[in-house]
DNA sequence: CGCCGTTGGTTCACACGTCAACCAGCCTTA
DNA sequence: TAAGGCTGGTTGACGTGTGAACCAACGGCG
């Protein structure tokens, strides 16, 4: 390998901008989250996804892929839902192995309630605050990036 | 309040590419930093600063002013990594409350094999594949993102 | 049918972040 | 100089993420 080609000036802008951007945005989303509504942001993303469903429920591997998370990760973090009464967690019916998360009725005033509020973070922080161009711009850059993570993941799967 | 504002086909796709390249993103050069450096994200953090001093120590409370992280997280971070011997804590001769952390030789070797490293995946993930309108736009957005955000903090600070 | 690899889930040990309580040393000020 | 607030730092309880080990049920194949 050669010498390390370092970040200049605009590159450095570009990156810490987007850095900082990031945590910042995070931490802002996620205290918005939890003390107007009391819901983390995974709370907030396994709700709204259980919501989206016809009948509000959902297995738990397919809720898995969806969020793109760790089935151990998942398994525990559905285990504390549950202990709040935000979901249920029952036998399946078809596949002896596997459960069924079902949301409750609180769950879904919670994540009802939460909807609208985060969207409005969200447009508060964010979206409200950037041109066209720049969303379109933001879109953009998040697609070319993802593709790039995922070439580079491809050598990762197979050894 | 009245009835939420949803966002529309631009704005929500700007917004989940912004929030599933972070994601990603994140776990990307995390893993990287992990399986090729043995170093985490914080512990790059620290390292990096503390190299950048001209002799390698710092006081604690400037390091977490610096990271903007809380002292209990600095102060117990700190402490994991003086177990794995790439810092060391000794008291501050000028201040006896306080300390004073120091780079050791393993932690300047570790980070200055990780940086080029690091910089490099930096680039292979996002900046050489941005023109440089994207990259001008990022900085642009992350600037306007984070005063926003300051702006919002500005009302939470003081009863 | 019975074996065996795969799949859906749980659990454990550990690393990490947050928050609040706490402590010692500093600094002002009466 | 003693009192009291402030500051730098540690600690502990708790919620959360990661990775591996583990278990039971499914499903294909001899």
């Amino acid at each position: 390998m050669g010498e390390p080609r370092w970040l200049d000036e605009r590159e450095a802008r570009a990156w810490r901008g987007l850095m900082a951007m990031q945590v910042d945005l995070a931490e802002f989303l996620d205290r918005r989250l939890r003390t107007r509504c009391g819901l983390s942001g995974a709370d907030y993303e396994v709700l709204a996804h259980l919501s989206e469903t016809p009948d509000g429920c959902v297995r738990p591997f397919v809720l898995g892929r969806y969020l793109g998370w760790e089935k151990g990760r998942l398994s525990q973090h559905l285990g504390r839902m549950e202990r709040r009464g935000l979901v249920t967690r029952d036998r399946c019916p078809t596949d002896q192995r596997g459960a069924i998360v079902t949301l409750t009725p609180r769950g879904r005033d919670l994540i009802e309630a939460a909807a609208p509020q985060h969207v409005a973070d969200v447009r508060e922080a964010v979206v409200d605050h950037l041109t066209a161009a720049e969303l379109e711009a933001l879109a953009a850059i998040g697609e070319t990036v993802r593709a790039r993570l995922a070439a580079l993941d491809e050598g990762r799967a197979e050894p």
